[in-house]
DNA sequence: CGACCATTTGATATGGATCAAGCGATGTGG
DNA sequence: CCACATCGCTTGATCCATATCAAATGGTCG
């Protein structure tokens, strides 16, 4: 078998690949990815792409836990988004990734590529339909960030707790897949004040931080209100 | 002549509106709106809609200045974009707005039914291919407002003028369709804050400030590495 | 145990917010 | 035509949230 995919990453599963394969139509097209995409392996912080590499592909996170980021010149680090199993990323408006993709921790995708599915927009509405959908409903998480980045720490932290909370699907508590150091980037802070701030909460019993990844709600409708 | 576009704001133009057309083919797609489209027209603060309300439209700008907005609970207002002649908006995830739209001052658009253009995804590949360059190019605009949002008041700033340069035609001089509270908003900054950094920006000679809404880029180096 | 990394905590500095006043242009009514 | 109100913008003084610098604590793995 061989698979022609210049990616990074460790091929493997029981990758049907064809990504060729246009006679395909895909029923129940969240299955996409996995019928007709191979499968990646990446361990921590391995790049799935780096910025400016041709976005030849799309990505749908099975395992684990992918972020997107972008190094500032100045060493500063913005992340673009964090993304859990069943989201996929690689969307881009031009030829090129505009953020780079590394893995948190031990993360399994499935890729397909981007010309697969953008030469079926015609012919194969559903595909448009799903392609038009992934990128507004990036757009919306994109906007939502826009207005957390306005708030102060407490609301940025607030919001972004319950945005896990939300993904996540355990009700009240949440795993956090990535370190201090990755939230405090992703919405704009220091790493002092993100844990600053969650003590803050923990002290108003808002929260509770058994160990510091896992982080329990006590106390939402407070959180809310911060999100206003 | 009965348009029944229940919309805020004046209809006028040479409205060959037939919503409904479906057997419609846009060859310069580009002109959709001019020829599928009501004419509006609206004045200075006037809403064209408002958040929460069904989003049943897409527009296009053909002259004058719109803003997308959003008011928090307490008081604070954030702008999500400013859109220029030959922008589209009214884009949404979902089947309602989440911001509302205020002309900035005399402005007309040309006004089409959402489910005009999207019940065309099947069958018109174009159409198709349309609306998602529509919502990746929006997307990229507010993932480049995340990086903005994340730096100095004075990169927020720099990087301001020079995407209003790169979008206005007159090269090294803008003339700013808004006030400065509306930058502020934007920006996520105070009035004070924006004023004091444009007049820092002017004494560092990197910029010039005739009247306060006209702007001269004297030097666009020294603004390009504030942006990083 | 000891090295290493992630996280927390403390002390201080600072950029931008806030509060307040001044300035300049535009418009209105006497 | 001028006095005066209004609005948008700038400037000044002070305060505070968050950054920065530094060190302590805790957790994990060899």
């Amino acid at each position: 078998m061989t698979i022609h995919v210049n990616v990074r990453g460790t091929v493997g599963g029981n990758s049907r690949a064809r990504f060729a394969a246009t006679e395909f139509k895909p029923k129940p097209i969240a299955g996409l990815f996995d019928m007709m995409g191979a499968a990646l392996s990446f361990g921590r912080n391995q790049e799935v792409y780096g910025e400016g590499e041709p976005a030849e592909y799309l990505y749908m996170v099975k395992s684990g836990c992918i972020r997107t980021s972008k190094s500032l010149n100045d060493g500063r680090r913005q992340i673009g988004a964090f993304y859990l199993p069943g989201d996929v990323f690689g969307l881009e408006a031009g030829e090129e990734h505009s953020f780079s993709a590394e893995a948190l921790s031990a993360t399994t995708v499935r890729v397909v590529r981007r010309a697969a599915l953008t030469s079926r927009i015609s012919g194969d509405a559903a595909m448009a339909s799903y392609l038009l959908k992934l990128t507004t409903d990036e757009l919306q998480r994109t906007q939502d960030r826009v207005l957390l980045l306005i708030k102060s720490a407490q609301e940025r932290i607030a919001g972004f707790l319950l945005e896990m909370a939300k993904r996540s699907h355990a009700v009240n508590e949440i795993e956090l897949p990535m370190c201090r150091q990755d939230v405090a980037d992703y919405l704009g802070l220091t790493i002092e004040t993100v844990s600053r701030t969650l003590t803050q909460l923990e002290n108003s019993c808002a929260i509770e931080l058994p160990p510091s990844r896992r982080i329990v709600l006590r106390n939402r409708p407070a959180l809310a209100r911060l999100n206003s």
